[in-house]
DNA sequence: TGGGCCCGCGCC
DNA sequence: AAAGGGCGCGGGCCCA
């Protein structure tokens, strides 16, 4: 059964079924309740235009639901994959009301990236009650019925199941809709944090907070050291050109202010200076300001947006969670009564890579736990580090140095995966769209690109032109070559984190725990997901639920597997620490 | 003053 | 040691 949500101006809403069913005029704010008896009653999947547009209200009231299909993460999908590309010929377009996805947003220069549609200052609400997004401004755009949202809905599973594995697409499109929801619901329960921890890292390596517009009392002190060393007493630290300036004229041969660079100078200034930058690093990102702004309850309420790069991966647009520094993992630390249980698919990308290319020698070594260790055993290359870069030189596309030496070897060992990356390489040069597994397809290189290549097969082609159209070529069958890997292994990640969310909300949980209160209604007493990052992620878990969330993460990463590659001979093992903080892992 | 670009670096 | 793919973010800096 399917209910679709629609909303219909002036802060109403209707909620039906679009095949018969009864339908709901409400205000919007008795939505929640009626959500939870209509999920209780009927477990349906939930329509919607955008999960950002409900689920935020649902989950401030306590209510979550089993279920949805997110229109405008499905609709961005089908928009551009070429597993469908026939399909749509005979088929309407998006309707004007659905907007772009996120991915496509950001391609798009003209317009602006969804995710800063939704984003919102961190201490604002967590829900508008009107109009948290802006779709309803833009040009021909309306507000959706819920018999709109049901054509949309049909059209889009037409065209899944007009693809020839249309199993896959309709997997692809589940699993989106769960990231959807696993998102916002990230952002609700947040990532417990301890801000006196972070403080206690914070003042161990830069000193006492500041006042207001000043530097931190040990970066001050750098800063001194190497403008002594340079003989440049003005020398402002943080302009690159300045310093560039300043090191050249201290006889320091560098061109660029770049860490790799200095470390290969010997001069009394670069010690104190990749000091220095290192705590103007930590000072910046994930400062005291990081922390004023972005913890507020003892919670980090990064901003997900689900979808937000081509490949699939998540990106955000708020908060760095994406890029939290080892430095300050330490300040992630459960609840009293509660614990992290953190879990990380180990070399997940070259296992996904041998399972995709169903290369059988590549596969024989992905199954078991140490597929470097196994590649040395099959006197591929000679240690496991050598493994390690050479399999990624083979997903990145790397032609030199050590890398890009080691690839043929593996190229010899593992034929149908490096052909597998090596085809994704070709059509990507010629301009040609790649998909995953599941059937999201890559974008079409820019317009400039096209016209780089355009202008080196003109007859009056310099030299130049060729170079800068081959080279752009190459970036951009690098890119395509990434692409199938990293966009399979975003779909693994994504079945891996819904079918863990199905798992966790059927735990059953005793009286005797103890409430997370900063987790909010939805959350306060089930264990519940509050970090994602590609390939990693943490429960926050009551201390009684310990085991059972950890075999729910095991089996839910064995079931992803399944449904991906069916029986192929490739394991996903995970490391899987249960701990009160996320510093015993790092 | 604000937008957009580059740089450098944090994460995978 | 970096390299090769994907990102976000803050600071400097240029330009209107």
């Amino acid at each position: 059964m399917r209910i679709a949500i629609a909303a219909t101006g002036a802060g109403r809403v209707t909620v039906g079924d679009p095949d018969g069913g009864s339908v709901h005029d409400l205000e919007r704010h008795d939505l929640p309740a009626l959500v939870a008896r209509l999920e209780a009653e009927h477990a349906p999947r939930w329509i919607w235009r955008d999960t950002r547009e409900w689920a935020p209200q649902l989950l401030a009231a306590g209510v979550r639901v089993a279920r949805c299909h997110d229109l405008r993460l499905c609709g961005a999908i089908l928009a551009s994959s070429t597993v469908v590309a026939e399909a749509r010929e005979g088929m309407p377009g998006r309707p004007a009301w659905l907007p772009p996805g996120p991915a496509e947003a950001a391609a798009d220069a003209s317009a602006p990236a969804a995710a800063s549609v939704a984003a919102h200052a961190p201490h604002a609400a967590l829900f508008e009650l009107d109009e948290p997004v802006d779709a309803g401004s833009r040009e021909g755009a309306r507000h959706p019925s819920i018999d709109d949202l049901a054509a949309e809905h049909d059209r889009q599973l037409a065209l899944a199941d007009a693809a020839e594995r249309s199993g896959a697409l309709r997997l692809l499109l589940a699993a989106e809709s769960a990231g959807a929801l696993i998102a916002a619901e990230l952002r609700v329960a947040g990532l417990p944090w301890d801000r006196a921890e972070h403080e206690r890292v914070l003042e161990e390596a830069l000193g006492p907070r500041p006042a207001a517009g000043r530097k931190p009392h040990r970066m001050e002190e750098l800063s001194a050291l190497v403008r002594d060393a340079l003989e440049a007493p003005t020398l402002n630290l943080d302009s690159h050109a300045d310093l560039l300036r300043a090191l050249r004229a201290a006889g320091i041969g560098v061109d660029s202010t770049a860490r790799w660079q200095l470390r290969e100078h010997d001069h009394p200034a670069i010690a104190p200076l990749l000091a220095y930058k290192k705590l103007a690093r930590l000072l910046s990102a994930n400062g005291w300001a990081w922390l004023d702004e972005w913890v507020v309850g003892g919670r980090l309420r990064a901003d997900y947006v689900a979808g937000g790069t081509a490949t699939g991966r998540w990106a955000t647009a708020g908060g760095g969670a994406l890029q939290l520094p080892k430095a300050v993992r330490g300040a992630v630390s459960a609840d009293d009564g509660w614990s992290l249980v953190v879990a990380d698919a180990s070399q997940l990308e070259p296992r996904v890579l041998a399972a995709l290319a169903r290369d059988p020698a590549m596969a024989a070594a992905g199954r078991g736990r140490d597929m470097y260790g196994a590649i040395v055993d099959d006197g591929v290359v000679a240690t496991r580090d050598e493994a390690k870069v050479a399999l990624l030189g083979a997903m990145y596309g790397a032609t030199t140095g050590d890398s890009g030496r080691l690839v043929p070897r593996l190229a010899r060992a593992y034929p149908r995966a490096m052909a597998l990356v090596d085809d994704a390489a070709r059509a990507g040069e010629a301009g040609r769209r790649v998909s995953t597994l599941l059937g999201r397809s890559s974008p079409l290189p820019s317009a400039s690109w096209h016209d780089l290549q355009a202008r080196a097969n003109a007859v009056d082609a310099t030299a130049v032109d060729e170079r800068r159209a081959r080279a752009a070529a190459r970036d951009w069958g690098r890119f395509t070559r990434n692409f199938v890997v990293q966009g399979t292994a975003a779909e693994w990640a994504l079945c891996w984190m819904a079918g863990l969310r199905a798992r966790l909300a059927a735990i059953p949980v005793p009286p005797s725990v103890t409430p997370a209160t900063a987790s909010g209604p939805a959350f306060e007493r089930m264990p519940h997901v509050v970090y994602f990052l590609h390939d990693e992620l943490i429960v926050h878990a009551p201390d009684a639920l310990v085991d059972a969330v950890a075999s729910a993460v095991r089996e839910s990463a064995a079931e992803a597997g399944t449904m991906l590659f069916g029986e192929a001979p490739v394991e996903f093992p995970l490391d899987l620490v249960v701990t009160r903080s996320y510093a015993s892992v790092v």
